[in-house]
RNA sequence: GCGCCCGUAGCUCAGUCCGGAUAGAGCGUUAGCCUCCGGAGCUAAAGGUCGCGCGUUCGAAUCGCGCCGGGCGCACCA
């Protein structure tokens, strides 16, 4: 027989509950709610349908209560119904069904139709990842792991803006600044992370260029004339075929791949990149163009504050009601083209609505930046196919890209309003299903606490001192520009050297595998670090709690894994099953704590599909933090290795099985590596 | 000015979508627990006008309105 799941025992319920209502007082409830009570003495679902009655019905809740219990017919999986409280329906499992359930082969996701585009990481490619990039390239990780543990397909684009003004900022630093002449010089600054001028960084050319940017703008802050810097390298950038254009490319390149190895570290893999360049190469705007300029919706501008402009219409849509100036400049009077025109162009492709294609090429990355070692990058990632988008001469074998079903740009709040319009783009030229389907996933940005930013002034120098305004602000927005922030390899290193302690406090003698532990370590705490916060929640940065090891911390889920993996070893050593024989556990009498774990471990898919409708992988962190705190309290209060009572030792092996598999899972799905030994 | 987000324990946060049973967790503090599957753990204590007010409701941290405090957005920047 069958055992049912979590989910279908909620759904037959629900349906059971709405039959009883409809057959007693020929009612149709909107919605029936189903929640885990308080305690589970108290039952495993419970719902308060019963409340939402009484008024209708002028009657008590509780005999409301009664009457329904008495007409349902329970669902199988279901042993009992009861009223309690003030008049809630508590459902009770016969749990031996159930268990024996979750025992058997976890219910796989059938694949689900479509293909979803997420689209996140987007750095541009002139200088070092900082944390705030980590947040942004951690929650669309978790996202695709989400959509693909639901059976989606997903393709991960990660759009590298390489022809911007930041790209154009840092060539001209190297040109003006660093002594960087021709393709040659830049290629062996980029190999050596090292200028002819003499500055150097030990953490490779993204580094440097961090560095490097941030002395570009105090230049152009103090000496004005030499903005004429960024013109002038942006042009030649459009121009192309020029030894500036080609440096520029260079060093988008390298730092990209810098970026690449970064992400990689921490598990990321990407599918595309997908290059400004090329959008401009193919044309992708002037198609566009043409489009928007055909449905009306873009007008030419002859008068007024924008005449000369193209702009897009949106005085007349709801969702830009109330604004001052709602229209959308898209082509300058200068006829340049904004970056939201080319969003739109790009989004429109990304549902296979442009009608043109870019061509594609293999691009394989240099997994050792400097601040990287390519021995750290997971083999899933290292074996992971990225393609890019292609100059010329595209590569065979590229599979389709875009044409999405549904499309999801992880990007940060701030980018609301473009967004908004990029999603009015679409609807304006008639795709409103498309529309619909362009999801901005926002968050909000990581900064840094007045105690972190002291901290890196302490560091790296009075130049990184807060001004007395920031000073008084609760947080302190990251500024590439400044150079003011925490680089995420940097992070990852400091984490690293902490765990690499703690490894080394708990073991002797060991090399190799201490190693791998320990980077699995500081990746789980990172990772956890970056999801445990709901995504509006601002994260004003702070050392001491990022580097936190105990408590609501990734490696305190990953000890749960090694604590279980530990009781299966032990019970190997002493010739103990390590198999819950099936036999007794149908009738077994659950305690109350061992069954509530099992319901917490039951839930994954639920609460997998949760976080993926609400956008918030804040929950499946939090739901794991759970899961790995009641089997903490398990382990402690129900050994089994040392338990003589067989059948009391086979009910606590079945637990720890389930909670085995399912915390896999859940590492699995936040990208969190489980370590071998802690 | 208009719009969005945040305000819950000393600190950092869940819970707010969809009102429901005694508002939870981590850190920190205090007091305990290793002849036991390794203590990155567990047990317990102390700690709360859920920013304020009004309203809706049998019932409000949760919904509505109005305030207060903080952050962000509203470019011919990206």
């Amino acid at each position: 027989m069958h055992a049912p799941t979590l989910p279908e025992l909620r759904a037959g319920l629900e349906a059971a509950i709405r039959e009883a209502v409809r057959a007693l007082h020929g009612a149709a409830l909107e919605r029936v709610t189903l929640e885990r009570p308080p305690r589970t003495e108290l039952g495993d679902l419970a719902s308060p349908v019963a409340f939402d009655l009484a008024k209708p019905l002028k009657k008590a809740p509780r005999s409301i209560a009664a009457e329904i219990a008495g007409a349902l017919h329970l669902p199988p999986g279901v042993r009992e119904a009861r009223v309690e409280g003030g008049g809630y329906l508590n459902f009770r499992f016969a749990r031996g069904p159930f268990v024996a359930g979750l025992l058997g082969p976890p219910a796989t996701q059938a694949p689900r139709p479509g293909k979803i585009v997420v689209e996140h990481t987007n750095i541009n490619p002139n200088k070092a990842a900082h944390i705030g990039h980590l947040r942004n390239a951690v929650l669309g990780d978790v996202l695709v792991r989400a959509l693909r543990f639901l059976g989606h397909g997903v393709e991960v684009q990660n759009y590298l803006d390489d022809t911007g003004v930041q790209v154009a900022d840092v060539v001209a630093g190297l040109l003006h600044l660093g002594g960087v002449t021709t393709l040659e010089t830049a290629r062996t600054a980029i190999r050596e992370a090292a200028l002819p001028t003499g500055a150097s960084h030990p953490k490779g050319f993204a580094y440097l260029c961090w560095d490097l940017y941030a002395e570009i703008g105090r230049t152009y802050a103090s000496r004005p004339d030499t903005q004429s810097w960024r013109a002038e390298v942006l042009h030649a950038i459009e121009q192309g075929g020029n030894e500036t254009a080609r440096i520029a490319a260079a060093v988008s390149e390298a730092v990209s791949s810098a970026h690449l190895a970064t992400m990689g570290r921490l598990g990321i893999a990407y599918d595309l990149l997908p290059r400004e360049s090329d959008i401009l190469r193919k044309r992708f705007w002037t198609r566009a163009f043409d489009m928007l300029q055909k449905s009306g919706a873009v007008i030419h501008e002859t008068e007024g504050k924008h005449a000369g402009c193209w702009v897009l219409r949106l005085s007349e849509s709801e969702e830009f009601a109330g604004m001052e100036e709602p229209d959308k400049i898209l082509v300058r009077s200068n006829g340049t083209v904004t970056y939201t025109a080319k969003d739109i162009a790009y989004q429109l492709w990304k549902f296979g609505l442009l009608g043109i294609d870019f061509d594609y090429e293999r691009f394989e990355p240099d997994w050792s930046s400097g601040a990287v070692e390519a021995s750290e990058i997971p083999a899933a990632v290292r074996d992971h196919p990225i393609w890019r988008t292609a100059h010329s001469r595209p590569s065979d074998g590229a599979p389709s890209f875009g044409r999405a079903d549904r499309v999801y740009n992880v990007i940060d709040v701030r980018q609301s309003y473009p967004q908004k319009v990029v999603r009015e783009g679409l609807r304006v030229l008639g795709f409103r299903a498309e529309a619909e389907r362009s999801e901005h996933f926002s968050y909000e940005i990581v900064a840094l606490s007045p105690k972190a930013a002291r901290e890196l002034a302490l560091r790296f120098g009075e130049e990184y001192r807060l001004s007395p305004e920031d000073e008084k602000k609760p947080f302190v927005e990251m500024s590439g520009r400044k150079g003011l922030g925490v680089k995420a390899d940097d992070l990852v290193e400091i984490l690293l050297e902490r765990s690499r302690q703690e490894v080394a406090a708990r073991r002797e003698g060991e090399t190799g595998a201490a190693e791998q532990d320990a980077r699995a370590i500081a990746i789980g705490a990172l990772r956890y670090f970056l999801l445990k916060f709901g995504r509006n929640k601002v994260i004003a940065f702070d050392f001491d709690e990022a580097v936190n090891f105990e408590g609501d911390t990734g490696p305190y889920l990953q000890y749960s894994l090694v604590r279980v993996e530990n009781i299966f070893r032990k019970l190997e050593e002493r010739g103990l099953p390590t198999e819950p024989s099936a036999e007794g556990l149908a009738e077994a009498d659950w305690e109350e704590d061992l069954w509530s774990l099992l319901l917490d471990a039951a839930s994954t898919s639920e609460v997998t599909e949760r976080a993926v409708a609400s956008l918030e992988p804040s929950t499946l962190a939090r739901h794991a933090f759970t899961l790995a705190q009641a089997f903490n309290q398990f382990y402690h209060r129900h050994p089994i290795a040392s338990e003589p009572d067989e059948q009391t030792r086979n009910r606590r092996l079945a637990v720890a099985r389930i909670f085995r598999r399912e915390m896999s899972r859940l590492l699995e799905l936040l990208g969190i590596p489980e370590p071998g030994r802690m």
